[in-house]
DNA sequence: GACCAGGCACATC
DNA sequence: GATGTGCATGGT
């Protein structure tokens, strides 16, 4: 089932924010819990964060698996480490030379800051952490968000590509609207709830996988009974 | 062989 | 602020 795009609708705050939680009961009876982040450790999360961009999460199971096997995955071995044959340890979840430089620039960062301890680090408050993470080296708005959240159980709202792409195609903004207006967007309409934004993100990217890069729509979507009623309507919710 | 994946840094206009 | 490019393996 195929719609024609862009679709436009339009509703008031209160009608946003109930549209978005039906989705969410929707998503969550349909898939269930999805027990994000995949990670035994806080450490282990941060590195997921880092390797996962742009990238399918299988080849990142290999690298963590790779890591384990090499006794790594500690704060100070990874400090330790030297960044070519990390590098060649993470070869499988792609771009690895820079993902080496990545995970060395947030290694060092903490060791730097917070004397080696993710514990210290994580007292500090939501805002300053994100400031804080977004200065370091191969940190986006994205990984520093999913930190946040599933490292670190702050508050914040992950948007990723699939975010856009499946709440642009159905009529909620454009997708090219900037990460922190879509990040402002559910913030706004959504209670502040760290189990909520933790669900509803890794719910979104498990239905997100339906929505290819040039196909509006697959019918395995369970969202495409909302967008059925959403078709004709004439305003985007993000002005 | 083409396309895509849970981005980001950097250069350029 | 918007747009383009390099980074790279692995699955469909």
């Amino acid at each position: 089932m195929i719609f024609p795009l862009p679709l436009k609708r339009s509703g008031s705050s209160h009608d946003i924010s109930k549209e978005l939680l039906k989705i969410y009961v929707h998503l969550l009876e349909v898939y269930g819990p999805q027990h994000w982040w995949p990670g035994e450790s806080r450490l282990e999360v941060i590195i997921g964060a880092i390797l996962t961009q742009n990238t399918v999460w299988t080849n990142v199971e290999k690298v963590i698996a790779n890591l384990k096997r090499e006794k790594l995955l500690s704060l100070r071995a990874l400090n330790e480490a030297r960044e070519r044959p990390l590098a060649m340890l993470l070869r499988s979840s792609g771009y690895f030379n820079q993902k080496a430089k990545k995970i060395k620039s947030f290694v060092s960062h903490v060791y730097l800051h917070y004397n080696g301890s993710l514990k210290t680090m994580s007292q500090v408050e939501t805002h300053a952490m994100r400031k804080d993470l977004l200065s370091i080296y191969g940190i986006g708005p994205e990984t520093a968000d999913s930190i946040l959240l599933y490292a670190f159980e702050k508050p914040i709202f992950v948007v990723d590509a699939y975010t856009k792409r499946v709440f642009s195609r159905h009529g909620f903004f454009e997708e090219n609207r900037s990460y922190h207006d879509v990040q402002t967007f559910f913030m706004r309409h959504l209670p502040n709830d760290v189990g909520l934004f933790n669900e509803f993100h890794a719910l979104i990217v498990r239905t997100g996988k339906y929505f290819c890069r040039r196909t509006p729509l697959c019918e395995k979507c369970p969202l495409n009974d909302h967008l059925n009623q959403l078709v004709n309507k004439t305003k985007v919710y993000i002005e």
